[in-house]
DNA sequence: TCAGGGCCGTGACAAATGTCACGATCGACA
DNA sequence: TGTCGATCGTGACATTTGTCACGGCCCTGA
């Protein structure tokens, strides 16, 4: 039997996952979680072979914990799920130690053979992602970019985005100037537009 | 029997849903979309008793679907599924003809039973979203308003809304600063985030 | 019939944003 | 040791954005 860790913040389909992988006879759901911050010590408790883990999550981020937990449990092999597809994500799971990273737009009937892969020490990616992933190249921003651009998502100003980083209005400026710069963007909105959808504001 | 349609554009999640459904004895699905545009067809030819629709797919949104629905098959009870809780989807699915709306959090052990209360002719919604629903208000911008912060949704400058739409920049940016003046926003990227979060930028 | 509202446009103005040039410190790395 | 890049700051500048006042058209409801 092949003991499972499910993390996912939608309850419907987190049950849903039960339902689907409770199907087959190898695999044994041992653990449920709704939030990344309580994955490691119910790991911990639990000890199972595979953790399933989304990357949107309260708490903490799937990525985040896929390095935590990697450490803590390093018997126990991380299979990332995700709704969003970025490039970014992909490589960032990898680097953090995951065995695999799968889309939610995926089969239903690969989920319980990707489960199966991974546990068997196999490594699982979407050739299509990960050949997006390679073409999209690296965060080419720096953290403190990476900062500036997180604290601009919600459409904040200039002003409030210094006095949240403790910083200069004219450093923010700069800063934001140069992100657009490197995500070829021309305004900031865009710049976050496309950093968001290659995953480079996680974290 | 109660015959099911299943809509949703996340393969894993669709199959999912019907491992989950499939395991109670009085459901059964006969038909799944991953997209919206193919569903009233797909219900013509199936005659399922309820529909289980989500909000977010390609080709036409879940509401779009349940209205013209409700005229193609009436006899076939809709029972919308989201991951976003937001207001307006809530009023405007049930405005649509929805016999009941349900957020993606909600414990998988409900759906089922949300599905035979929709089959029975109840209405099925989720209190504290009704809740918020009916606080929040209606939807305050008017149909240009609108179209103009969809466009805006992206990054987009004024001068590319203007092409798009093909209205002078002025007017664009009349109807942005005045989408601004009643989102309560105070900038352009603010006043989107806000009408995005209260679903008021559907279609 | 008239008032009000949505729609579309113009022009002008203040404020915010984006860009550039210039320093300065610090740590990493060859 | 020197160089490079990241970090933080200043000041000046052009552009964009947001606001306001004004005009006109059309439709709807009182």
């Amino acid at each position: 039997m092949i003991r499972l860790l499910l993390a996912d913040d939608q309850a419907l389909v987190r049950g849903a996952l039960v339902a689907l992988l409770g199907l087959e006879p190898d695999l044994e759901i041992v653990a449920e979680a709704e939030r990344g911050d309580v994955v490691v010590e119910l790991a911990l408790e639990t000890r199972p072979d595979v953790a399933l883990l989304d990357v949107e999550m309260p708490g903490r981020d799937g990525i985040a914990v896929t390095a935590q937990l990697r450490a803590a449990l390093p018997s126990c092999r991380v299979l990332v799920v995700t709704t969003f597809g970025r490039p970014g994500y992909l490589k960032r799971a990898m680097a953090a130690g995951a065995s695999g990273f799968v889309v939610k737009d995926t089969p239903a009937r690969q989920l319980a053979e990707a489960v199966r892969r991974v546990h068997d020490g196999q490594r699982v990616v979407d050739p299509a992602l990960a050949a997006e992933s390679l073409a999209s190249g690296d965060n080419p921003l720096s953290a403190r970019e990476s900062d500036v651009l997180r604290a601009a998502q919600r459409g904040t100003s200039v002003a409030e985005i210094a006095a949240a980083l403790f910083l200069s209005e004219g450093t923010v400026r700069n800063y934001l100037s140069s992100a657009i710069g490197k995500t070829a963007a021309r305004s900031r909105a865009e710049a976050v537009r496309i950093a968001e959808e290659n995953g480079w504001l996680l974290s």
